[in-house]
RNA sequence: GGCGGGGUAGCCAAGUGGUAAGGCACGGCUCUGCAAAAGCCGAAUACGCGGGUUCGAUUCCCGCCCUCGCCUCCA
């Protein structure tokens, strides 16, 4: 069955577009992804974004692109050093404890690592040349205070990708006015000059010691691992402007080239309805929500159910609970599934898989038109229901099983849910033997005791045909 | 002020020019030593408001209201 071509929300012209990368064999993509700065452990909302790109990148492989992925970490700011400074260590120190910790959020959520995860800091050279072309473009000047500068003025596109008009915001309210040194507001900085707060932090450059600019990093980056141009660039949506802005403006004014072919921004996470803020309290980290009893797979679930990636996701107590339950609605599909593929050859009723064929198809007309994981779910629901309801009358064949148990997993390969793993604390399982021998007895006064006893311990215990079965409390 | 996203049953959320998926919650039933869990069935009779186009609009156009975001810290 043919599927469909993959279409994507292209935030530079705010339409859905086809995905055609430069590969002229429209096989290779290049995706560059703007990384976390690592200075405190990620927040649900960072990684709703991050939930989103790994939906990207296991989309994009489905849809049969060989993804070339990368992903920085930024790693030097003012927020790293300032950090490094109040822990007394050095940034780098303070830096690998945020990026490990980033990467252990990562595994729990699932998340596709991309091969390649350069630190900022391991790359200044590519930024010192970059900064170099672009003052040798007459792009960038340098500044009397020993900073770098891009000149605005130089790039006639500048606010292409978020439409905005140059002069209201020359003329915008937040224009620092102290910053003098700049010949235009709205240039922004390439390299900074070293001040004594930055401490130990600083690397030699033909414009004096200092670090880079926010902005190059990613452009330097990008360039140096995928090449002068790359398909697929994306973020959370607050780096639109004007991170991603600059990055085209520093990159093409070096280039010449086309910077990026289709821009991919993730919307913002809401909790209960509002940003997250220190002062509301909401801010919380992957760590938090595991805390509350919650395992990185139900997050994951909720951060990719929740609305579609180019839509606020408002995320509530309430929304965890129901995300939980409704996946928990999937695994016993799962399970009821396998137990009857496992009861017979496969060959028996194969053929007869359509309602699994046709969901597959379903599913892939969702994905290609801009990820719609919801209606993707949609179609599972659906499935589950009509195949619980075969099951129940006996009306599917162990083949037919397998084709449903196969279907999900071709599902899954972009959800990356994976399967539930539970781990059974030693003395809940003697419990457990220990019931399963009275109630063979028949001493249900016994059987009900040691389930109380299970329950106390925060699990549950069901009897089915097949005996007991465990679930977290 | 400029630009943009939303407003779909109690909550969350797809989608469509021909009266609208799904999840959660809710009710009934089945199963069960009792439970729990699970499954099935069901109800709600939902498309912000006012115009317009159309045989017909929730879906297109205009206006309005509400809400969220961006306009150089921020995933």
């Amino acid at each position: 069955m043919p599927r469909p071509p993959l279409q994507l929300f292209n935030s530079m012209t705010r339409a859905i577009e086809p995905i055609v990368p430069l590969d002229r064999a429209g096989k290779r993509l290049s995706l560059y992804v703007c990384g976390p700065t690592i200075y405190n452990y990620g927040h649900i909302g960072n990684f709703r974004t991050y939930v989103a790109v790994d939906i990207l990148r296991r989309a994009l492989r489905h849809f049969d692109f060989e993804v070339d992925h990368v992903m920085q970490f930024t790693d030097v700011d003012d927020k790293t050093i300032r950090g490094a400074h109040e822990k007394g260590l050095p940034l780098k120190e303070f830096t690998a404890i945020f990026r490990q910790a980033f990467l252990d959020d990562a595994k729990t959520l699932n998340l596709e690592v991309p091969p390649r995860t350069p630190n900022a800091t391991d790359h200044i050279p590519a930024m010192v040349a970059l900064i170099q072309k672009l003052i040798d473009k007459k792009s960038a000047y340098v500044s009397d205070d020993g900073s770098v500068y891009f000149r605005i003025a130089s790039f006639p596109k500048y606010g292409c990708l978020c439409h905005l008009d140059l002069s209201s915001l020359i003329s915008g309210a937040r224009v620092n006015q102290d910053e003098y040194e700049k010949e235009g507001v709205g240039d922004f900085v390439l390299w900074k000059k070293w001040v004594p707060a930055d401490g130990d932090v600083g690397w030699d450059s033909p414009w004096g010691k200092g670090r880079p600019g926010w902005h190059i990093e990613c452009s330097a980056l990008s360039m140096e691992h995928l090449g002068e141009q790359i398909d697929l660039h994306g973020g959370g949506t607050d780096l639109r402007f004007p991170h991603h802005e600059n990055e085209i403006a520093q990159s093409e004014a070096a280039t010449g080239l086309t910077f990026v072919r289709h821009w991919f921004h993730v919307e913002h996470l809401l909790v209960d309805g509002q940003k997250m803020s220190k002062s509301l309290g909401n801010m919380y980290t992957v760590r938090d929500v595991l805390a509350r009893g919650y395992t990185g797979r139900e997050l994951r679930y909720a951060l990719l159910s929740g609305a579609n990636y180019g839509k606020n996701l408002n995320f509530t107590w309430q929304g965890m609970e129901d995300a939980k339950t409704a996946l928990h609605r999937i695994d016993e599909w799962r399970k009821r599934v396998r137990d009857k593929a496992a009861e017979g050859p496969p060959s028996d009723g194969a053929a007869s898989s359509l309602p699994a064929q046709e969901f597959v198809a379903h599913c892939d007309a969702a994905l290609a038109d801009n990820l719609n994981i919801n209606g993707a779910l949609g179609h599972l629901f659906e499935l589950v229901r009509q195949t619980n309801g075969a099951l129940d009358k006996a009306q599917i064949l162990p083949g037919e099983a397998r084709a449903l148990a196969a279907a999900w997993t071709a599902l899954d390969s972009i959800l990356g849910l994976g399967d539930a793993t539970v781990v059974i604390p030693v003395e809940v399982q003697t419990l457990l033997d220990q019931r399963a021998e009275a109630r063979k007895a028949k001493n249900f006064a016994k059987s009900d005791e040691l389930r109380q006893a299970i329950e106390d311990l925060g699990w549950k215990v069901k009897d089915t045909p097949k005996g007991q079965e465990l679930l977290p409390g």
